[in-house]
RNA sequence: CGCGGGAUGGAGCAGUCUGGUAGCUCGUCAGGCUCAUAACCUGAAGGCCGUAGGUUCAAAUCCUACUCCCGCAA
């Protein structure tokens, strides 16, 4: 059997070892090397340099559709073609070179959260469980018949990067399980039900400014699923300079569905502001609250609520997040 | 050389534009108050102001180079 992995994202590395220790792995298709980071350094993909050690041939074609980038994988003469966070849409034209089957590993349980958010999009949804679907690709996005899956539960606690890491850890024993499958003929694909479908579109910075008008529940389940890509962030009023400044939030943060509030308080009122945490204003009906304890300021590292009111002058009664509702 | 912000006692910041005795909120230590305290009062210790040069009577502050940190963008 001889298996090509279409896959750039960390997330696919534990699947790309298991799949090279097993002998079968002929070769890796992943994205360009990238300008990245401060000092726009070209840099490979991390999973690039594994298969580098692991003396497999790489392909980085630009762009996939393109006939010399198929002739490519063509001549791998890929039995099964595993996709996991590749980063490009595949054209059916590369769908149909493996002989047996080309299949996408997705960090959800598919269905639900189809797109390249599904992490994020099961912690901020409040899901239970989710998981990984090892399904059939088909020219529509996430859309394939289903081969297998294994189910995470979710405990409340989950980061975006936490969860990232332990899915990563599950795909290896679902893929394993969906090549025996199709290496048996045993496989018996089960149709997606369009009606439980959900999408989860790719993020952007931009994304992770909090509202602060949902409720408390909604806005630190974000803070959590946004962690550590893309992150959230929030605006407060800087005395210093008369603008506003970015403040950017992590997890943990606790909330209240109920919190005693100032009859004048709005969503996005710092109703504390101590060592212990600042705690905001939320919306949504019963009117809660989030206590933010972690927070980093422009061009400062990460710091805890003790340190960060030690310097900065927020007081109870100031509105975060105002340009947004303007 | 993609764009930008920053480096000041243990922490977080002000002071830099307009050069002239090192400040703030905490923390630490000592004493006081108190039945008691993480609360309150008083006092103290702790800084070559990132590094190296330059300008000047005088540099945290102005000029040049370098190191490290951070945000955006990808």
């Amino acid at each position: 059997m001889r298996i090509v992995m279409m896959a750039t994202g960390d997330i696919a590395i534990p699947s790309f070892r298991a799949l090279a220790a097993t002998g079968e792995l002929v070769g890796l298709v992943t994205q360009p090397d990238r300008p990245v980071g401060r000092h726009q350094t070209l840099t490979p993909p991390r999973i690039k340099v594994c298969a580098e050690e692991a003396g497999l041939p790489v392909l980085q074609p630009e762009r996939m559709r393109d006939a010399d980038a198929v002739a490519a994988l063509r001549a791998l003469e890929p039995d099964i073609v595993v996709v996991m966070a590749y980063g490009q849409i595949l054209s059916q034209e590369v769908i149909d070179v493996p002989r047996i089957a080309c299949i996408n590993a997705h960090a959800s349980l598919l269905p639900r959260h189809r797109g390249a958010a599904c992490i994020q999009a099961a912690i901020d949804a409040g899901d239970d469980e989710t998981g990984i679907t090892i399904m059939h690709v088909v020219k529509k996005l996430d859309a394939g018949d289903i081969i297998c899956s294994r189910t995470i539960e979710l405990n409340g606690t989950e980061t975006a990067e936490s969860l990232h890491d332990d899915l990563a850890e599950l795909a290896p024993e679902a893929l394993a399980d969906a090549i025996y499958q199709l290496r048996n003929g045993t496989s018996a694909p089960i149709e997606q039900d369009e009606n439980l479908m959900t999408y989860a579109p790719k993020l952007l910075r931009a994304h992770g400014q909090i509202d602060w008008h949902v409720p408390a529940l909604q806005v630190a389940r974000r803070i959590r699923a946004y962690h550590s890509w893309p992150g959230t962030f929030t605006t407060y009023p800087s005395v210093k300079s008369g603008g506003d400044k970015q403040l950017k939030l992590f997890p943990p943060v606790d909330y209240y569905s109920h919190y005693k509030k100032p009859v004048d308080a709005v969503p996005g009122m710092v109703l504390e502001a101590s060592s212990d945490g600042m705690v905001v204003s939320c919306g949504g009906p019963r009117g809660g609250a989030v206590r933010i304890m972690t927070m980093q300021p422009p061009g400062a590292r990460k710091m805890n609520a003790e340190s960060f009111f030690a310097g900065h002058k927020i007081m109870p009664g100031m509105i975060l997040g105002l340009p947004s509702e303007q």
